[in-house]
DNA sequence: CGAGCCGTTGAGGGGATTCAAGCTCAGTGG
DNA sequence: CCACTGAGCTTGAATCCCCTCAACGGCTCG
């Protein structure tokens, strides 16, 4: 399939019919589309995009004016939150089959920086083609699987919230590794972010991640394949968080 | 307006119609269903239940089968969820305005442990009578309504992360203090929560809560009314904010 | 009025930060 | 080809903030 960079899209009749993309796309049962049936999706024809992005660019700006709602086909996407104080902290992670840029649906600009972590491919949604499909008897089940994706979203941040904001440096890691390896590629390849932003995920110091992430590593919870990807071994993990100290 | 238990509804008959109560409500244009006209709230008199908790009452516990949301009239509510260690760690406030238990409407079980923090006013909307809206063409604004509400609490969310979950216990404590001020009550009365609860809610201990309180109380941000409320001086509250070390 | 809960404050220790020095490694140009 | 450079990672040492343990006082309530 094309990958498209995100600044160009390509000419509509260089791309397939909308509904044949749909139908074969790998993560169209959890994707937002899923449900809706062929005919729907004929209707949808070229006015999909399937922009692709690099590691580091930036999707959207927080108080930018949100035109498209995305859904994530591959890849890690991050949201960034930078404080009053100056400092930024990531408050959430995207990956496959995660809808993200909701907020657009409801005019409203968006409301963190969105950068890719990883070469993401999505899918572009246009909000007026969003809005079109309420009125629409075939789109009905749409608000639907829209309800449970923003639910999603926020038993995520909650979770966020319990899981990689309370606690010692140590065990903040642990929660962080096991959800990049939830996110990891069918091979097991988890991305491993750098040092700094480790810290802006949980709120401690480069110099702290580092020596948590050494310490694990020693333990065998990881292993680094290169300098941006990683191994982890779920048991080692899960015991180590099970340790009471 | 009556006050009826949340274990018990008053009879049918002792309550007002529900149009008029609805009109009536202080609530209405920021609530879930003040965008229905009186001819939609006549279709659901006597269906929406209105009950009435007290301090530390439990709405309902994660896990449980939920069959209603409610929207607060009145008070503060709390969200909370107890770590794989055994902790507790509050992840969300809820107050005027709010709509809670949202997971009801995609059958899921409740996702957080909701606790009054305050005496607290609700409406009790059952499930099945919000999906019934759904195909009525007088109810076709509520999913934007409900939307929106949904994509409130993720910022919510992000936000806690952000200011509560971030940088030291000071700073954190007057960004809890500024949250708390805004679900004061009309007077400018806030909510003070025991220590340990603060605690739960910055991740730090009830004796660091407290030392830092001392402190601010000490500053002339907060004086202490009563051993559970207090009021907020927010001029100073954002000149503490503002100070860089 | 004693029991228990809650809040405050102190003393000491530990984990995270700060400051700082090397290290690896990729890219660059002499 | 290889020093040169700079970015990112690791590790050490000193400091500081927060945690732990502890004592004590106020308040409520049986």
């Amino acid at each position: 399939m094309d990958r498209i960079p995100i600044t160009a899209e390509a000419p509509a009749d260089a791309r397939p019919w909308q509904a044949a993309v749909c139908t074969a796309c790998e993560v169209r049962r959890e994707a937002l589309f899923g449900v809706l049936d062929e005919h729907a999706l004929d209707r949808l024809h070229q006015r999909i995009g399937q922009p692709w992005l690099p590691a580091d660019r930036v999707l959207y700006r927080a108080g930018d004016a949100g035109a498209s709602v995305y859904t994530v086909r591959a890849g890690v996407l991050r949201f960034e939150r930078v404080t009053a104080q100056g400092e930024r902290r990531v408050v959430r992670l995207a990956g496959r089959g995660d809808l993200i840029g909701q907020e657009a649906l409801l005019q409203r600009p968006y409301g963190d920086d969105a950068i890719a972590c990883t070469p993401v491919d999505l899918c572009r949604l246009p909000v007026a083609l969003v809005d079109g499909l309420h009125d629409d008897p075939g789109g009905s089940r749409v608000p639907r699987e829209l309800m449970s994706r923003w639910q999603g979203a926020l038993d995520d941040a909650a979770a966020w919230v319990a899981e990689l904001s309370t606690g010692p440096a140590r065990r903040r890691l642990l929660h962080l590794l096991r959800r990049l390896d939830a996110l990891a590629d069918p091979q097991g390849l988890a991305w491993l972010p750098r040092r700094e932003l480790i810290g802006a995920m949980l709120d401690v110091t480069l110099e702290t991640a580092s020596r948590s992430l050494s310490d694990l590593r020693r333990a065998g919870v990881v292993t680094l394949h290169d300098r941006r990807h990683m191994r982890v071994d779920r048991a080692r993990l899960e015991q180590a968080l099970h340790e009471q100290p």
